[in-house]
DNA sequence: TCTCTTGTTGACATCGTTGTCATTCTGAGA
DNA sequence: TCTCAGAATGACAACGATGTCAACAAGAGA
């Protein structure tokens, strides 16, 4: 049994409430001296300060949020909102914000929603009211929706987006990643492979950073001299489904393509089952790229060429953003860029050319993974 | 644009603070009154009563949550732990308990922790006291560690478990999946298809409601009156990598199997992999099953026969029985079993048959799906 | 030495509920 | 009519922090 034994016995104290009176009479200052020390505040001197912290060690105190809550003016709660159907990008955000919040003694809020519902702002602003939200998380797409941030700004509310499509003066905090300029990295490594004939999956029209890997496809192509041929630009959903259907439509093409780049993984996986439906194989006939290294993509065969997004220290920045913002220590403005990078797998070849390095690696560039 | 426009000026309300206070005034009778009757407590005349909720509908009261845990002794706040690898378990978990919880007015706080760290039982001690958590909802493998179930039941804090080994009298409320016996109806459906030699991916031996998996596999072979065959039988670790690994120890045998029964799809997943590595075809010439129905189930090519497991169903569930219990309105012990069921995809075939009706449907089995 | 400023500290009201207990009603039974 | 149990109601003190403001201490300048 790889557990604790029965040492849980010990330890009582952890189950004792112990209160902000108990620190204080221990340190033997008043209870509002012992408030100042735990919230940082000035005016407490180095004496008084040290007595006090060796107290809150010594009982463990942990100050009760709901008592901060009633009276003080902040929540210590901080929302998070999406609506966003991969479970793998939801748990990261979730396990991204958690690690900096927990760590400044901020709770967390779930608040998954439906983005196309027409109460959506009232449902925010009422969740924001009734828990006393101190800041909001958005994820994609809620952040690029205009009424939503608007009516935020316009009460003052903090928030932060990850994500979002552009940075704008009323959405002021955000982190994102490189979409465009990897995109055109992944671009030109399958141009550098040898394709010339490279089609594009794009996202959904209402997931708007999604239309900057779309640009940055677009950037390495003009950038090659290779003239864009819009058939092989195909509207896609984001899903599976829309993946699949994209690829069968470039496959039925007089000239296909002989590489497929789709804006996220969930497509490219659709686009591997219709390649492989219609009798033809991975890599060695067609290459397939993605986007985000979900773990689906290393768990499907032949393993996914894709991009991976940081979105775990996306949201842990976003969220110290948030935090900082909070305590009044940040400009106005700021927006973070953490850069995504390339991750070949099996699923890139150059064209005609047998599996027999059995990777897809470009000649001296990127790195192996999984 | 589909948002709702600029109509989230309106219903200013929303924002102000109601109090308890106000709604008595406008009811006309004291707070404690007004308390009783949110709190649906005994002791209010009918005509009070209706007045009161009058009042509530009219202003939008909700109680505020920190002062009702301030001063009661309750904290409205339910409390997740779970560590598991797999995303989608999770937010099917989350999705499930949040339903539940969020109508019955309790918030939710997230506890990823480590199965293995020797402090767990204090962590869990320590944030159930900190966070006055009214009651906690554990998932596998937590709900197996006998000394933190001991912990916990000892300290008489209400929880849950979902698919825990066994109902235990100190884990008297739990919520179960048919494991066994689904999985002797999926074996017995391979059997049906002609397989003889059915190999079985067992799960990690540390998450113990998956060895329920394997007794049923076994169950539906010996029914069938045949010779278990411990090669075939291959120890997992609930992830691709075992998956993978045990599939190619499989292949290796003088007279390898011809169908693979895998105790979850990650595992599933790897052996698809595996069998495609070795050349062979999925499913004319090994059919793969796995258990649980996650996303990439249906993603992977060909697509995977599975059994779906009703975990958000069973979060909810899960959820309700903790609630009613600190209703106090529940009998002591309480175990509920909600079925799964047979997925029917492409990665199943009667052994050595071509892929023509497109299906590895048993003939009149089971339903189609993705 | 006295005043004034600034830094340090504590007393006390406050936040919005629930819990306790006293009080007031109500209707049945004597 | 009177009594009295039990139902209905309200007054008021918690709960455990923060915010406000007054008091006090220490050091600078006159």
């Amino acid at each position: 049994m790889p557990f604790g034994g029965t040492a849980f016995v010990r330890n009582l104290k952890l189950m004792e409430r112990i209160t902000i009176h108990d620190v204080a009479r221990l340190a033997g200052v008043s209870i509002k001296t012992v408030s100042r020390v735990v919230n940082d505040e000035p005016n407490v001197s180095q004496r008084t300060r040290e007595r006090v912290e060796r107290a809150v060690r010594q009982l463990n105190y942990r100050p009760n949020p709901a008592a901060r809550q009633l009276g003080g003016s902040r929540s210590f709660l901080l929302g998070l909102f999406y609506d966003n159907p991969s479970a793998s990008y939801i748990i990261n955000v979730q396990n991204g914000v958690l690690a900096e919040s927990r760590a400044r003694g901020f709770d967390l809020v779930l608040h998954p929603c439906n983005y196309t519902d027409r109460q959506l702002v009232n449902e925010f602003l009422s969740a924001a009211a009734q828990l006393r939200l101190d800041g909001l998380i958005l994820t994609p797409p809620l952040t690029d929706n205009g009424s939503l941030v608007e009516a935020l700004a316009e009460r003052g509310i903090p928030f932060v987006s990850i994500s979002p499509a552009e940075a704008t003066p009323r959405a002021p905090l955000c982190v994102k990643t490189n979409d465009r300029s990897v995109c055109a990295a992944m671009t030109q490594c399958l141009l550098a492979m040898g394709h010339r004939r490279i089609a594009f999956l794009a996202g959904h029209p209402d997931h708007a950073a999604i239309r900057h890997r779309e640009l940055g496809y677009l950037d390495a192509l003009s950038a090659a001299g290779i003239a864009v041929d819009r058939e092989l630009i195909v509207q896609g959903y984001n899903d599976y489904d829309s993946g699949f259907d994209g690829t069968n439509r470039l496959l039925a093409l007089e000239d296909p393509p002989t590489a497929v780049f789709a804006a996220n993984d969930d497509m490219a996986a659709g686009a591997m089952t219709a390649v492989h439906e219609a009798g033809l194989s991975v890599p060695s006939q067609i290459s397939i790229a993605g986007f985000d290294d979900v773990p689906l993509a290393a768990h499907v065969w032949p393993t996914l060429t894709t991009i991976r997004q940081p979105i775990e220290k996306m949201a842990s920045k976003a969220t110290e953003l948030l935090l900082e913002r909070l305590q009044g220590d940040t400009l106005d403005n700021q927006s973070v860029v953490i850069d995504s990078e390339l991750v070949f797998r099996n699923s890139t070849l150059r064209p005609g050319q047998r599996r027999d390095n059995k990777s897809g690696l470009p000649p001296g560039k990127g790195k192996r993974y999984g």
